[in-house]
DNA sequence: CCAAAATTGGACCCGCAAGTCCAGAAATCA
DNA sequence: TGATTTCTGGACTTGCGGGTCCAATTTTGG
């Protein structure tokens, strides 16, 4: 996904396009790398303590770097970084649930997709690195606000592709709104998630995405 | 649902049978009163700011209080102050929604349950204050923990005991688990307030609901 | 190999917000 | 009323964490 071969070309550094104010102009092999192991090592120091907890100190003691390098690489400070972390956590978040998210072409498809969300957040356990950060820097904020709506959208996308290609099977009923089942269906997963996170149970999830399968499946 | 009468009754502070530290043993009128001020205050001050940019002083501002006064009726500071905030918001979640969610015995009244919660949440707008209070003192804390809990179990309890309800006249099939479509529900309404939290659109809200209610109608 | 630019280290500053303290005012109760 | 407890005001301390600075060092490009 990274490792852009060519070096020192003269690119703004925020990838996949996102705009905004980044640091230098140019960065040369050693400085790329220093870069990526600090927004890595940000988030997963936030992973493991949390967002709040996190400080520009437990950052810098993890990645091996210093005060003067994460100012020089991430300008406008702890928000910015917060932000490049966000963004890495997003990609994630949908990268997880593939291959099964994109090829959701048949039921037992389906299946394995709900198992391997409900294994990769019970693998995750009670943190949610995105939501922290999220909330961290004000669901107001434009670059957040930007980062979960490109999210949201992205895996509504994959789902609503999905309902479509089994409509084209005939399993689903052609009249089903696919943007709105699969906006329902997305906006269960998301408060089972928070649910989970909040109580420890992962009952919810389960429920919201078999129910939600299940609805889909009734014709 | 307060206002205890009898004032002076040598009772633990925290309502509703929390546990946990809660300071004096005993309060006098006015220190009840302004104990009660000081959380509201906390509340509103939270939903106007979010909880990240309210400080103590901000509190103590709002409520024509001092420093003394916050930390004679929280001993343990700003976490136990955030914790009865949330316990106050919790309240109001639910409270809101009523007197629809305690009469889900028609198919309109359904309808009209679902307006309330939209209605709810477009009024309140981008922000959360319970949501908030939660991240910032740690879903793991136990307080946190319990207080989310408590919610959610008491939320589903109405939306199952509507689902029942619904059963009981016909309107729905008897075959359908009403704590796991409770549980579905609950948590596509959780998602779509969490999305729109982040993004500003009500749109899965809205879908999470209308989906959700349409699969319990068919039969 | 040299100049220019990028990278690095870490000491330092500064403001803020949580929490402490104690003395004085007000309420309670005998 | 007077003794006792609760309540209130606000000045003070303290630590922490984000952010700045500059000089030293390495890397790059010619």
């Amino acid at each position: 996904m990274l490792s852009n071969g060519a070096l020192r070309e003269n690119h703004p550094i925020g990838h996949r396009g996102y705009p905004g104010p980044v640091g230098p102009k140019t960065l040369t092999q050693k400085g790329l790398a220093t870069r990526q192991r600090i927004v890595e090592g940000a988030a997963a120091e936030i992973r493991e303590r949390g967002v709040a907890e996190t400080t520009l100190d437990h950052v810098r003691a993890r990645t091996g770097t210093s005060k003067s390098q994460l100012f020089h690489y991430f300008p406008d400070g702890k928000e910015q970084l917060l932000l490049e972390v966000a963004r890495h956590e997003a990609d994630r978040v949908l990268s997880d649930q593939q291959p099964q998210l994109g090829d959701l072409t048949s039921w037992p498809a389906w299946q394995a997709w709900r198992d391997r969300v409900v294994d990769r957040y019970l693998r995750q356990g009670m943190d949610c690195p995105l939501s922290g950060v999220i909330a961290q820097l004000g669901r107001s904020t434009p670059g957040a606000q930007a980062v979960v709506s490109e999210l949201m959208r992205q895996w509504q996308g994959e789902i609503a592709a999905g309902i479509r290609h089994m409509q084209g099977l005939g399993e689903i009923v052609p009249a089903l709104d696919a943007d709105r089942s699969a906006a329902a269906l997305l906006a269960g997963i998301q408060g089972g998630v928070m649910v989970m996170l909040a109580t420890g149970r992962i009952g919810h999830l389960e429920a919201a995405l078999d129910v939600g399968i299940e609805g889909l499946r009734r014709r």
